[in-house]
RNA sequence: GCGCUUGUAGCUCAAUUGGAUAGAGCAUUGGUCUACGGAACCAAAGGUUUGGGGUUCGAAUCCCUACAAGCGCGCCA
């Protein structure tokens, strides 16, 4: 089904272009603010005027006179300097809900017709230390464009660029050999493959300072450390197999978390710093032969244009250390060159936060000189501030330490289970703690994604799990309350199935059921939105409005007692109400819903 | 010094990218409900959108300027 503003913007705009034979003035269609202007309105037309140097409300006139909108809205009306003010026919607008409840999957909402393959890179957690707070934005924001991207029908490449590679790595394999070798004192690593495999690393943040310890006060320690990272970078074999451990173990520390937070990331979706390492020699060797590369300082720099340092010379982005050792721009470089060659992306999206700004730029900036991408081909950067602590300052814990995200995690479903304990004492325990994880994650989830991206948030988890306003639970509550309904159908002779079948035309009785029909209809715009700003605040802005709408009618209209003839349509409203939400929690921002809390 | 981001109600945040009377939640005040879940609903009050100029039918949004905060500016990622 095509999208209501769509096919608004389209004949609007048309009717636009015959009266003043100009292509390009867009219609301009959006959501009345106010109810009283209606439903919709069109803007374009001052615009229109203003080109033409004409009266605006004189054209607006003309315009609505080859308006054919008849079959959609009430007579337009002219308002202020120029609107065209919309007024959505009931007749429509059941129609139209029919047509939304008989789509099961899609809710109505068609694929798009130009599918893309869009590459996101996002999470990418440092291997070898545990992830904290300062990951959880980039994850989640990330996993939520990749759901509404995928939603729209384009192809989604998950690419989670883990930091698995560099000199660190030479410590820390050091430090593991060590400890093995300890306690195989006569251990063979070829034929021992299977006992590395169990040696546990229980707290990988205590293994990598204890590793930095050691690489600091032990210089023969220190030489291995860096013996190992030549090591590796020859691929030997035993070398390889203490890294692959580290890289495993490491997994399984944050594989949880995302399973924890329905993140969709796999370990299918790694591609991680190790992949592109003998990438990047022929990353600078082809920037040197174009001559875009040159030698500053001792390290191969490209000096893209625009670009200045303190005093005010070109600022060059390095890509090989004057020690000849790589660094993540050319990381960067050739995991560009990857995407585009043999991911085909039309589209490559990086989530990190808004202080590598620069950097990306640069990089984009490289990469097009180099001729690696071209026009056709978009890539973003979607930045994101900081997450601070109620006092205003980057969000840590009481002695100073980095949050760890599983802590942050699990102190949120610890409160929140303290809520449920609260409020619904008499569910079973495993009852309990199902909301408790849904409402809880869902809380952190839903306080990030519904502050616009760019602006630094305070996190609270009392505001958070205050559980009123804008927030998860609100909508998992108007969830549970649907959900309510249907349990107690059967109880008073209510086929909710039945009637709902039956259902060929509707008609409304009350001014609730109205507006919670027009907040439904509107579902397709909001994704749409969301998906093109790369803003999940757009939706929860709108699951919020339709929450809000649905309390109201709720208030208002009963169900289950209500007469025969004004019960579907309530029933109706109900449930693609709970599918709506469902939906837009569950499927595009990763937050379970429950049938009660 | 240059650049990026930000500055909106007492507090925490919106504002579909230039649209009409700047919206929510919390806190405050008052109200609703013997219905299907009160984690609800309705209403009042709260604003010179940091200050000052400008652009135009129209500005929180664009431009200039001052102020304030955070971040970035050659071999970490």
């Amino acid at each position: 089904m095509k999208s209501l503003t769509d096919i608004l913007e389209h004949r609007i705009s048309r009717a636009i272009e015959k009266v003043t034979g100009q292509p390009d003035c867009p219609a301009l269609v959006g959501i009345s603010k106010n109810s009283k202007f209606g439903d919709y309105q069109a803007n374009g037309v001052m615009a229109a005027a203003k080109k033409l140097k004409t009266n605006p409300r004189q054209l607006a006139e003309k315009i609505i006179a080859q308006l054919e909108l008849d079959d959609i809205c009430e007579a337009p009306e002219i308002a202020g300097p120029g609107f065209i003010n919309l007024r959505i026919k009931d007749s429509f607008l059941t129609e139209h809900l029919l047509e939304i409840n008989a789509d099961t999957h899609r809710l109505g909402i068609d694929k798009t017709d130009k599918p893309q393959t869009v590459v996101v890179d996002y999470s990418g957690p440092n291997i070898a230390k545990q992830m904290h707070v300062g990951h959880l934005r980039s994850t989640i924001i990330g996993d939520c464009i990749c759901r509404m991207v995928e939603f729209q029908g384009h192809t989604v490449i998950r690419q989670n660029h883990i930091g698995d590679w560099g000199t660190q790595f030479g410590m820390l394999i050091a430090y593991l050999g060590e400890k093995f070798y300890a306690e195989n004192p006569d251990g063979d690593l070829q034929s021992d493959l299977e006992k590395l495999k169990a040696f546990p690393i229980q707290n990988l943040e205590q293994f990598y300072q204890e590793a930095k310890a050691r690489f600091d006060e032990s210089e023969d320690f220190a030489d291995k450390a860096r013996e190992m990272v030549l090591r590796l970078h020859n691929q030997k074999t035993d070398t390889m197999a203490f890294w692959q451990h580290i890289v495993d173990e490491s997994r399984s520390h944050y594989q949880p978390i995302y399973e924890q937070l329905t993140v969709t990331l796999t370990s299918e979706d790694e591609r991680g710093e190790s992949f592109y390492a003998d990438k990047l020699a022929d990353v600078v060797e082809v920037l040197k032969q174009k001559e875009l590369a040159v030698k500053s300082e001792g390290a191969m720099c490209v000096f893209p244009e625009g670009f200045l340092n303190k005093e005010g010379d070109p600022l060059p982005f390095i890509i090989r250390k004057s020690d000849g050792a790589f660094l993540y721009a050319t990381t960067d470089l050739a995991a560009l060159r990857f995407r585009v060659n043999e991911l085909k992306a039309n589209k490559v999206i990086y989530v990190t936060d808004a202080r590598q700004a620069q950097h990306f730029q640069m990089l984009f900036a490289t990469a097009k000189l180099a001729g690696w991408t071209d026009d056709e081909i978009d890539l973003i950067h979607v930045t994101f501030g900081t997450m601070l602590g109620t006092d205003g300052k980057p969000f840590k814990t009481r002695t100073g330490g980095t949050v760890k995200l599983k802590d942050l995690l699990e102190e949120a479903i610890q409160r929140a289970t303290a809520v449920v304990e609260e409020k619904n004492p008499d569910l079973s325990e495993d009852q309990k703690k199902d909301i408790a994880k849904a409402v809880g994650i869902g809380a952190v989830k839903y306080a990030d994604y519904s502050n616009n991206r760019n602006s630094d948030y305070i996190f609270s988890f009392d505001k958070m799990l205050a559980m009123e306003g804008n927030t998860a639970p609100y909508m998992q509550y108007a969830y549970a309350r649907i959900k309510s309904i249907e349990r107690k159908a059967a109880g008073k002779d209510v086929d909710i199935a039945s009637e709902l079948a039956g259902i060929t035309t509707l008609t409304f009785t009350d001014n609730a059921e109205k507006d919670l029909s027009k907040m439904l209809i509107r579902y397709d715009q909001a994704i749409a939105i969301a998906a093109a700003e790369c803003r999940p605040n757009y939706l929860t802005a709108y699951l919020y409005d339709l929450a809000q709408s649905f309390s109201r009618f709720y208030n208002a209209c009963t169900v289950l007692k209500a007469n025969a003839d004004q019960r579907p349509v309530r029933l109706l409203l109900c449930d693609l109400t709970a599918r709506t939400i469902k939906h837009g929690l569950t499927e595009l921002l990763g937050i379970k819903v429950v049938e009660q809390m």
